[in-house]
DNA sequence: AATCCGTGGGT
DNA sequence: TACCCAAGGAT
């Protein structure tokens, strides 16, 4: 059954993976975890660079924790959602004040960190410590829902169905080079937009290709221009680039509609990722 | 369950 | 050129 995918994706992964810092054999749990949370909804050509600067900046939690959450949130750059740079920093604080500044190896411990998911915890036990677990991100759910289910794209929300399903493919030995190599095949060949039928290992079994590749349902892609996302990015990015504190003004004038402009800006304070000080300057999070 | 949360590159 | 969407999580 569907098992029979196992080999020939593992086979394929050996020859195409690609040479990655947080995989080598060097990484530390820690590069691990830093990894998988920059990653989120990130591409990997845009997380490399801004790894390489935490990792020589931060190399451990406890460097981290002893930055303000701040110089995390600036350090972060243009990677976008900037609260996983507080949910990271939030993350180091936590690891050295209970865990002993050792990132914790159990998915339940890892789980209840800022901003680690299912997916996150799943990953980091898997990868940094070889723990079996089923690490369903969206490359897996889009392999698993073209081969096995036969449709383009998998549902919205992970269903328990997809869950069974992962976790009956998880190999007795080896769970985490399983779960790196679906994963990878999902981000190089069996991509959302034009996948590479040609090259993939299992398409002679593929539900979804001998179908002849059915159209799923149009979804509807959020819109950005003009949402209160792009003008936090633009509040917070006058923040990141300013050396120290920056008055009101220089605020409002990257941002013409005052009432969404403020709106935003309560939501920067109230995420804590902006601070006003007594003299109404507004700064990045000390 | 549906929305919100950034950013930039590929198609 | 628009639009899609990328190793999700929190509410």
């Amino acid at each position: 059954m569907a098992v029979s995918l196992r080999e020939p994706i593992l086979q394929w992964y050996a020859e195409h993976n690609r040479d990655l810092p947080w995989r080598r054999p060097d990484a530390t749990p820690w590069g691990i975890l830093v990894s998988e949370i920059m990653l989120q909804q990130t591409p990997v050509s845009r997380v490399l660079p801004i790894w390489t600067d935490w990792m020589a900046r931060w190399p451990a939690p406890e460097a981290l924790a002893e930055a303000s959450p701040g110089e995390a949130v600036r350090h972060w750059g243009r990677l976008g959602y900037p609260r996983r740079a507080l949910n990271l920093h939030a993350c180091a604080r936590a690891i050295t004040a209970e865990h002993g500044g050792r990132v914790p190896a159990t998915y339940d411990d890892l789980r209840a960190l800022p901003g680690i998911g299912d997916y996150t915890a799943a990953a980091v036990a898997s990868f940094a410590y070889g723990g079996s677990h089923a690490v369903l991100d969206t490359n897996v759910r889009r392999v698993l829902a073209r081969a096995v289910r036969g449709e383009e794209h998998p549902p919205k929300t992970t269903t328990a169905a997809e869950r069974r399903l992962a976790e009956s493919l998880i190999p007795p030995v080896g769970a985490p080079r399983w779960a790196v190599s679906i994963m990878e095949l999902g981000a190089l060949v069996c991509t959302a937009r034009a996948p590479r039928c040609e090259r993939c290992p299992v398409v002679s079994q593929c539900a979804w290709r001998s179908a002849g590749r059915p159209a799923g349902p149009v979804r509807r892609g959020q819109t950005y221009a003009g949402t209160d996302r792009q003008c936090r990015g633009r509040l917070l990015a006058v923040l990141r680039d300013a050396p120290g504190p920056v008055p009101k003004k220089a605020l409002d004038v990257v941002w013409a509609d005052h009432v969404q402009r403020e709106r935003a800006l309560d939501g920067l304070l109230d995420d804590g990722l902006a601070e006003v000080l007594p003299d109404g300057t507004y700064r990045l999070p000390a």
